[in-house]
DNA sequence: CTGAAAGCGCTAACAG
DNA sequence: CTGTTAGCGCTTTCAG
């Protein structure tokens, strides 16, 4: 291999033809004769040749790069989600640039900045926690920059998302819940602002519904998405004169954050309460006991986001869809009753 | 903001000037004057101009990204390292792209393959566990594209290195488990062609002879990092005659799975078996009882890493530097005879 | 069937 | 102090 990159300019002086014949013959342009074409790519393979992107990219306008920004890299969650995104992108010659936003909704909007003047095609979103104001998202959807959410999302009358069956999911934990001797459900959410907190309390005051069980409000508590800040609202929750004999959260994080709370207080799961999680992270099988949760088809949503952003590329007056993808409780020793 | 995005010439016909008396006024070059200068950044600011990076690209040679390629996304570990990477890269106008190799070589290849293709200027690499064969990085090297590794390391005659301490900690876990009562240590180590595997069984059996324990082969196991195989090998260590009754292994996850495994078969952390991981995991805090692990400045290794990275760019045919970083054993609840 | 020339956005050397 | 020109690597008319 050597420093100089190999250019058509190179291939073309060797062959002794001009730069567009080369440029033809390895496209297969019916206008150069079989035989050159042979040589051509002989050459090419030999030589090792790869189109220069930027020389592409400048001529095409593209760059053939998708900006991915997700609130953290750590989960398996968004690992896998990416993944999914990945595996679409590469098959349509894509690359995924990742960007974590932390959880913070300057960083996201710094990271957008960013990516934009890297001239990403598109991006493929889930909202940082802090996010309640959309202005930036607003901006790519008047620049005409292909974009769509997934998990966390807004602005749906604009926006192609992807997220999962959060309300029955909820829904079917309180149901769960109650066919294991539960009535004292409680459900540790986060910010109202978010889709997902929102769908999750709706499943749950339904599932409470279903079970003609009584909503009761110092059972719904709110964190934001922090270990502190979940371990806060399980003392909450243990301080009542009547505790809960259940616990849900809006994630696997919050709930082992409960979890270690709950032992810290001298009480048992599942003995004393039951614990289920949401997202169905690999550490649900680290815990002791093991956690019964939501799977969600991550590698699946990653995929259907990608082909999504793909479609919208493809034509940007695509009336936005909006896909639930089904999601499956999975029950482990933690919500049991023994 | 516009579908077209604003270029050199918009802002010289709107301001009836040429081309490049903008582009030279946009770099305060001292032959424009600086009412013109004015002129210009104000016209550039208003429209929000940002120089085209394929242009720029096309005629630097140079599109200020680097390749990240680690073996997955899911650790702590991986994640903190890569933030500290994206900190210094940004400070130097560089974007990050992140590959995941899944552990795999031929990912590991196949990724490579394609950010070469995408004209990354260099590479960040930490080795997929699989990786033995090291011709790939070999062609980096001749093609005198920066490259530099952490953690899992190769070459390093050629390629500049940041690892951590492993010996020393290992050591040190040695001799904090004799402190502790524990003569019969045991270790969970990683394939064997991987530099931290090795230091870590070097440093673990300094250890026993710095406590004049003797080295016993049974106590030394190995797995491949899978949760499964580190199961398996807690397993046959359970099932000695003489049971260890204090085992670390290579990395955390590895020990979330002794711990499981040393749980089922109705054994107790720490009362019967100490129990020590490596590098850290936020879930060290989440299991019970809580893990006592060594703590890698993961942060700090990915700005190392990138700062070694970028005095490479600068000055190929620097000799290649190895930093170690220390490293710190956080003692919790799994290590310590109540 | 093949070559010459223009142009994507930008900088730098060369003229005025 | 400012404009003209060439060229980075590529595709695409337009001419042969």
């Amino acid at each position: 291999m050597v420093k100089h990159r190999i250019s058509l300019k190179d291939i073309a002086r060797e062959l002794g033809v001009s730069i567009s014949t080369v440029s033809r013959g390895l496209r297969d342009h019916p206008d150069i004769s079989d035989e050159l074409i042979v040589r051509i790519k002989e050459c090419a393979g030999l030589r090792n040749y790869s189109p220069n992107p930027m020389a592409m990219g400048l001529l095409k306008q593209r760059t053939k790069m998708i900006g991915v920004i997700v609130p953290d890299l750590v989960t398996h969650f968004f690992s896998s989600v990416i993944s999914g995104i990945e595996a679409v992108a590469k098959e349509k010659g894509y690359f995924v640039i990742i960007s974590p936003s932390n959880e913070s909704y300057s960083k996201e909007k710094e990271n957008i900045q960013n990516l934009m003047r890297a001239r990403v095609e598109g991006f493929i979103v889930c909202l940082s926690q802090q996010t309640t104001d959309y202005s930036h998202f607003e901006q790519i959807i008047e620049a005409e920059i292909p974009l769509v959410f997934f998990d966390r999302v807004c602005l749906k009358d604009k926006v192609p998302t992807v997220t999962a069956d959060s309300f029955e999911a909820a829904r079917g934990i309180t149901r769960h819940f109650y066919e294991n001797n539960a009535h004292r459900i409680a459900y540790i959410s986060g910010p109202d602002h978010l889709n997902i907190s929102d769908e999750r309390r709706m499943g749950y005051l339904q599932g409470l519904t279903d079970c003609d069980l009584e909503f009761r409000p110092e059972y719904l508590e709110k964190c934001d998405l922090s270990t502190t800040s979940a371990a806060e609202a399980t003392q909450r929750l243990l301080s009542l004169p009547l505790k809960p004999d259940a616990i849900f959260g809006i994630n696997d994080t919050v709930v082992f954050s409960a979890m270690k709370e709950i032992r810290k207080s001298g009480l048992n799961v599942p003995k004393d309460i039951l614990l289920v999680g949401f997202t169905d992270e690999f550490h649900a099988t680290v815990v002791h006991p093991m956690l019964t949760s939501v799977m969600h088809p991550t590698y699946e949503m990653g995929r259907v986001t990608a082909g999504l952003f793909f479609e919208l590329t493809e034509n940007m007056d695509l009336p936005p869809k909006s896909v639930e993808l089904k999601t499956k409780l999975v029950i482990r020793e933690s919500s049991v009753r023994q």
